[in-house]
DNA sequence: TAACACCATGTAATAATATAACATTTGTAA
DNA sequence: TTACAAATGTTATATTATTACATGGTGTTA
């Protein structure tokens, strides 16, 4: 059973911000979005943002450093991310699939180093930009 | 066979410290260690991490804003990239599997969309932090 | 040669992303 | 109620990256 996070005040703020976006989110262009709210300062949404990739109910996109709400809503592979990218229109979609989790969860380097997070970004043209 | 790619003066030099170094670097502080040459400013190392980019000479450590000298020697995985971080003393080495390349490399997501490119970042204590 | 394309360079200014430092307040549990 | 952890508020600053514009080489070709 998963964690319950009660969230602050800004932290929820944030959140419903960033969950009803159809696209990643930037910290600034939050920041502009909260502002009618009273958040005011760089470092309140930094702060919340950290507490929410922290529970998982967001994750960085980190080659656009961008955020975008978890979609698999039990959230227990928040250490083991994976997402596809359009490079036309900067689609983001989070990657759901077991058997591509369980394949790089388990996965042991030639060093025998093993890893307890991953972060993946696939990068190609989405069905729609593909069809263009 | 691979394609060779002469380097531009500004090119050679970061490279070089790119290559040299034992951590990844980070644009401001290459440029710190390239004043020395004559390159001043941060465009200057912006271009040519660009450029040593996109030919594969180098990678860029999304979750570090950091770069590394490619470890492939004949880099036909420039796109298809995959490393390991150590996050107790942040050492990173480029993981050179080719069933995890392609295993990924051919990876299709439910809704058929073929990728074209990955990143993909490991996370975990190496051996030397793990016995501490 | 001259015109052109192409790539790289130089320089200044500024935009965008993220953190440090410090004071205060709020929630929660002993 | 006391004590502690977590969250907030505020100012300033650090770090990362790009825009804009001018200049300089090198190879191609008209
Ligand atoms: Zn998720
Ligand atoms: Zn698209
Ligand atoms: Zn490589
Ligand atoms: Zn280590």
């Amino acid at each position: 059973m998963e964690k319950q996070h009660n969230l602050s005040k800004n932290q929820k703020i944030i959140f419903d911000l960033i969950d009803k976006s159809h696209e990643p989110l930037k910290a600034y262009s939050i920041l502009f979005n909260v502002q009618k709210k009273g958040i005011n300062a760089p470092l309140q949404v930094y702060r919340a943002l950290d507490k929410l990739v922290e529970i998982g109910k967001i994750h960085k996109i980190e080659s656009r450093n961008a955020f975008i709400a978890c979609q698999n809503s039990s959230c227990q592979i928040s250490k083991a991310t994976a997402f596809s990218i359009c490079e036309s229109c900067e689609k983001v979609s989070e990657i759901n699939n077991s058997k591509l989790s369980k394949y790089l969860s388990n996965f042991v380097d030639e060093t025998g180093m093993k890893y307890s997070k991953y972060n993946l970004e696939f990068f190609g043209l989405c069905k729609k930009c593909k069809s263009k």
